[in-house]
DNA sequence: GCATGATTGTATGCTCTACTAACGATTTCG
DNA sequence: CGAAATCGTTAGTAGAGCATACAATCATGC
């Protein structure tokens, strides 16, 4: 299978290597996510929740009345992603549009007790995924891990 | 910064805060991975090149004649999704698939000259982007942070 | 050797996320 | 007041991921 010009394809245990690319930052970090991601959405499959609208959810619940706008800045989402996100939201009977009183453009964003309930239920699925996620750290890392997590996104 | 009841919308200088959410780890992976995601695209935009596309154009440059399902492995998508970027790789004429001669139901993948040519421009990009990456960290944070990050992805 | 199952590539379709561009309504500012 | 900026909305484009189904090839056991 490998010969003196060319790689192994896996290493013994079949897992894959990256020559290069392993010392690239951002690969890592695309890896990561996307080992989150899959995680994330089999632990929400029952919920039929996506992070993105857990999220949200999430922000509301903690913020009624947010606007489209304010909710879009926070998880850095533009207007027209936000959009879509709030209107599957709102299809599922999880939240409603009200005309925001002191500013006529934005709409003030409520959960409905479906979302809150949705919400909820969401929040115990989040603890078991964290702890999946958190279990191959102590506590000193993960506090580590997410500042200079910050450090990237902020 | 925040009262008892509610959270501000924002801070002082228009940055969002997260409330609760700030205390997930998925929640601070997702956020820097779209960080990266978003430089990523702006710093290839001439190139009109995808991280997945610049992925595999790095690993057939190291692994020449690998199979679809090799690269499929290395970069976690499954056979659907590498098709695809493969297909996008060969209508642009940067690599060509050839029957492999040890196992029929494999294509060899290799680049072409000008995905040669396509790889190197790419990797003068990556080394700007890692930069600016890179920038906020030590020698040896960079170091840690890859090693947590590959403890979540392996 | 041959039937069976596994692997690989392919094709199709669906979903989610993200972005752009345009438009109307509203607010804010010069 | 008029002009510029903001917010929501709509429409279109695109990448990426996943599931399913099918054909060709390989590997295994009988």
């Amino acid at each position: 299978m490998a010969n003196a010009a060319m790689k192994n394809d896996k290493d013994p245990a079949g897992l894959p290597e990256y020559g290069e690319l392993d010392g690239i930052v951002g690969f890592h970090i695309r890896l990561a996510h996307g080992a989150v991601y899959r995680h994330f959405t089999e632990t929400f499959a029952e919920l039929e929740l996506t992070q993105k609208q857990v999220s949200v959810l999430w922000l509301l619940g903690e913020n009624p009345g947010a606007s489209q706008i304010e909710i879009g800045n926070r998880l850095r989402m533009d207007r027209a992603t936000t959009m879509t996100i709030v209107n599957r939201l709102q299809e599922r009977g999880y939240l409603r549009r009200e005309r925001s009183s002191s500013d006529g453009r934005k709409q003030a964003l409520h959960l409905t007790p479906e979302g809150e309930k949705a919400l909820a239920e969401a929040k115990v699925c989040i603890r078991s995924h964290e702890e999946w996620l958190k279990s191959r750290f102590s506590a000193q890392e993960i506090e580590k891990l997410v500042e200079m997590l910050g450090r990237i996104h902020e």
